[in-house]
DNA sequence: TGTTTGTATTATAACTCGTATAACACAAGT
DNA sequence: ACTTGTGTTATACGAGTTATAATACAAACA
C-alpha cells in the first residue's frame, strides 16, 4: 500500500501515517499479518524523520492494530479479535454519530448515510 | 440540560463542552430552538473563565449548531437541515468507522455494533 | 442609562510537532 | 565473532499552537 503524507496539512505527519494505516486495515487492503515498511524506509520514502514515523507505529501499537518483532519488522496484528469494542471506542463514535444526527435533517436518512459509508468502507475499501 | 466538566481531563474544557452540546442535540434532549445558558452563567456554573465557554459556543456556531444574537443570547440552531452531510464529516467517519472494523472480529457484527450504538444515541439518548 | 448579551484583545504558561542525534537491545546471517 | 538491520529509548531544541484567563469593548434592549 502507497502511503502518502501532506505536509502542508495541520494533521500532524504522524497523525496522517496512524490514519491511513488504520484506512487500510479497516477497509481490507492490508491484511493481517502483513508487513509494513520499517521505519527507516517508509521515513526515507516520504522524506521525514524516522522518529516520527516510530511516533505513528508507537500509536498503532498501543491500539493494538500492529506487532512488531525485533527481526522481523511490523506486522498487521493476526488476530482481530477483541470480543467487545473498547467503551473509550464506543464514546467517540456516539459522538461522531450525535454530530452527524445533529446536522441531518431526519434520523432514518442519517442512519441510511452511515450503513452507506459503512458498506463503502468495507466494499470498495477506498 | 446539565454540563459537567472534569477538570483532570486530558480533553480541553471547550471541547468538553462542546461535546456535550452536540451529543444533547445528536440524542435530542436539546432541541432545536433551545435556549442555552449565557457564556457568563455557564462559566460560573462550572467554575471556569466565560472565554473558555464562548470558545465552545464559537465552534458550535461555526459547525452550524447554535445561533447567537446579541441580546437574546444563544440558541439551538432551528434549520438542522443539510441536504447532504459535508464532505469532511465523512471522512471522519469513515476513518472511524474504519478503526472499528479494524477491531472487529467481524464484519457483521461490526455493523450490527454501530447500528446498536446509534439506536441508543436516538433511542434513550442517555 | 444601565444592564446583559456576545466579542475582541492580549497575555502567558503549557504543550505539541517535527527534527536531529546518538545509543541501545535484539535476532539473524556470514 | 562480527556485521547488519530491526525496533526502542533518550535527549534536546525551536517554532508553533493550545488552553485558559483577565480585561476591555460593542451591541441590543428595557
Amino acid at each position: 500500500m502507497l502511503l502518502e503524507i501532506d505536509l502542508t496539512s495541520t494533521i500532524a505527519l504522524y497523525q496522517q501515517i496512524r490514519d491511513q494505516i488504520v484506512y487500510g486495515i479497516g477497509s481490507g487492503r492490508l491484511v493481517p499479518g502483513e508487513l509494513l515498511p520499517t521505519v527507516r524506509q517508509l521515513a526515507e520514502d516520504l522524506g521525514i524523520n524516522a522518529m516520527t514515523v516510530n511516533k505513528a507505529y508507537t500509536l498503532l501499537k498501543q491500539e493494538g492494530m500492529i506487532v512488531t518483532d525485533r527481526r522481523q519488522g511490523t506486522r498487521v496484528t493476526e488476530n482481530p479479535a477483541q470480543s467487545r469494542l473498547p467503551s473509550d471506542y464506543r464514546t467517540r463514535l456516539s459522538l461522531l454519530l450525535a454530530e452527524g444526527a445533529a446536522k441531518s435533517a431526519d434520523p432514518a436518512q442519517f442512519r441510511a448515510e452511515v450503513l452507506r459509508i459503512l458498506a463503502e468502507l468495507q466494499g470498495g475499501g477506498q
